[in-house]
RNA sequence: GCCGCGUUGGUCAAGGGGUUAAGACGCCUCCCUUUCACGGAGGAAUCACGGGUUCGAAUCCCGUACGUGGUACCA
């Protein structure tokens, strides 16, 4: 029984992105669903594209996300290399095979006689005329040129590409796993370069080769392959026959708000498009990823999974055991997605509410720590976290809604305050201090309900309606319009600590 | 321009000849809560258009429109 083999090739020219998360997402939950291996390929050879870093970006964010590949694959498993720099030699070897098989031949033509056929062919029902069978043979290449010239300029070692030569009027179609049956007129395919000038493949004869190498089963990637899909079938053809040929997925694509979703400037959506923090070699240009910006893994994953695909039933919240059960490829959608951020921060804050507290606790202290805020105590802090989680729709809003259980607030919402404070209400918070005090320095007299009773027997005594009174109790508490009961905060940081908030903040008003 | 892929509320979507066309996000109203949330109950809002086929079409077929991808010695 052959095993299914996936593979997911990262492209390193730059940051992880949300329809590359997806589509390695989907690569692994096929492979995990039918207990295959997942593999990952290395794009690394290509000196113009590939960017230094990107690999162990690539694999800090699939480590993250839960998504790592099969370690004994990955290092000398039993179809490896991996890297597409160790496989150098084949490439030109296949590539070779083509041309003495007459399905593709050398091309000598220079950029500037490309770019002159471009602008000679040029009309206006065809804007963009293509290296193909309608112009190959007033080209520059081994099947307009005599054998002899055609050799000579081999030994003499020229600039040279191989290019694939496209059969005239052929109906190229192959079955891909979402769209069904998907052809194309390969009159209107181009003669594609297969091995370039400097040596090195072209992803499509790259993809090729490696993928037969590699064993693949099948092949999942980005819907924007579908149009290059005939000339890697025809390769297919060519090379290792067509039942060896791995099954496509084309994924649909995951699109921004106004259109397709773009990887340079993520900033003017106002939510990120990177699986974690990406820094621009080139630029130094820093993009945040969807980790810093407080996502948890679980969300996040969570979240691309059901962009385009869905079990038919009204679930949606799934842990990564439940998405490889019930995941299936017949179930994904042929039509791209908007990307919608609202729903994705709903995503979070629901894994926050689900996550127990152990989960989230590290990432609270660090976030709290970062902000100058010291927990000492993890079972208070847990107690805490408990108590704010489900007013948390991104990590770093613990700050906000748990710091000051730690941390008497920097900033006090004064204005809140202001226009309803007057002497009685003073007067009022002086003797609640007095009657504080009285209490026992024992912590079991130190409850919220105790708390709670006092404070409103003293305004009921004053005369003063306990509303009045809560609202600025609680912003000498916290700081702000927000939180958890307020007598409940009293109790958790303490008697001296209540008291002296109160004072401090009296003193502001 | 040409080629490919697609089109159910604002967004994600279920539904694949007969349904009052699910559900979720967001939005609005109310309840709960002397805060902010959580939670609960409601509400507004959809089959791109035009032709067929059929007793019957969101569903099948053909056009059109629109969107999106490709049209590189990038992936």
């Amino acid at each position: 029984m052959s095993k299914v083999r996936v593979r997911f090739a990262p492209s390193p020219t730059g940051g992880l992105h949300l329809g590359g998360v997806r589509t390695v997402l989907f690569n692994y939950l096929f492979a995990k669903k039918h207990d295959g291996d997942f593999i990952v390929r290395i794009e690394d050879t290509d000196q113009t594209r590939f960017v230094p870093g990107a690999e162990e970006y690539i694999f800090d964010c699939l480590k993250w996300c839960g998504l790592e590949p099969d370690e004994s694959a990955l290092h000398g498993g039993p179809h490896g290399p991996y890297r597409q720099s160790e496989r150098k030699e084949s490439y030109r070897h296949y590539a070779e095979q083509l041309v003495n098989d007459g399905y593709a031949y050398y091309a000598f033509d220079t950029p500037a006689e490309l770019e002159k056929m471009r602008i000679d062919f040029k009309t206006t029902e065809n804007p963009s005329p293509q290296y193909d069978g309608k112009v190959r043979m007033q080209m520059k290449n081994s099947l307009t040129l005599h054998a002899n010239e055609v050799k000579k300029l081999l030994d003499e070692d020229t600039r040279h590409v191989v290019r694939i030569k496209i059969p005239p009027n052929e109906t190229i179609s192959f079955t891909d796993m979402i769209h069904h049956e998907v052809s194309f007129d390969s009159s209107l395919v181009d003669d594609k370069v297969l091995l370039k000038a400097d040596g090195m493949p072209t992803y499509h004869l790259a993809v090729v080769v490696d993928d037969y190498l590699m064993k693949i089963t099948h092949a999942f990637r980005g819907e924007e392959w579908l149009s290059s899909a005939p000339v890697h079938v025809l390769l297919w053809k060519y090379l290792f026959g067509l039942t060896n040929m791995p099954q496509w997925a084309h994924l649909p694509l995951i699109m921004g708000p106004g259109g397709k979703l773009s990887k340079r400037d993520g900033a003017k959506y106002g939510f990120p498009v990177f699986a974690m923090n990406w820094t621009d070699p080139k630029t130094n240009e820093l993009t945040e990823g969807f980790k810093e910006r407080g996502f948890l893994p679980e969300a996040f994953i969570n979240l691309l999974a059901v962009l385009g695909w869905n079990d038919g039933t009204e679930q949606e919240l799934y842990n990564l055991e439940e998405l490889i059960e019930k995941f299936s490829i017949d179930r994904v959608h042929a039509a791209g997605a908007k990307f919608d951020y609202e729903k994705a921060k709903w995503f979070n804050h629901e894994w926050i509410k689900k996550l127990n507290v152990e989960s989230l606790r590290i990432k609270v202290k660090d976030l709290l720590s970062a902000k100058d805020i010291i927990v000492d105590d993890d079972s208070f802090l847990d107690k805490v976290i408990e108590l704010v989680k489900d007013r948390c729709t991104l990590l770093p809003d613990f700050v906000q809604h748990a710091g000051f259980f730690f941390k008497m607030p920097v900033k006090i919402d004064i204005d809140a305050v202001k226009q309803k404070w007057n002497e009685e209400k003073r007067l009022f918070f002086e003797e609640y201090i007095i009657k504080l005090e009285n209490f026992q320095a024992g912590v079991s007299d130190w409850k919220m309900g105790e708390i709670e009773r006092v404070f409103k027997s003293l305004a009921e005594e004053k005369n003063i309606k306990p509303g009045e009174l809560l609202a600025p109790m609680r912003i000498m508490l916290v700081g702000g319009k927000y939180g958890p009961a307020v007598f409940q905060i009293a109790e958790l940081i303490g008697k001296d600590e209540t008291i002296k908030r109160i004072k401090n903040a009296m003193l502001q008003f």
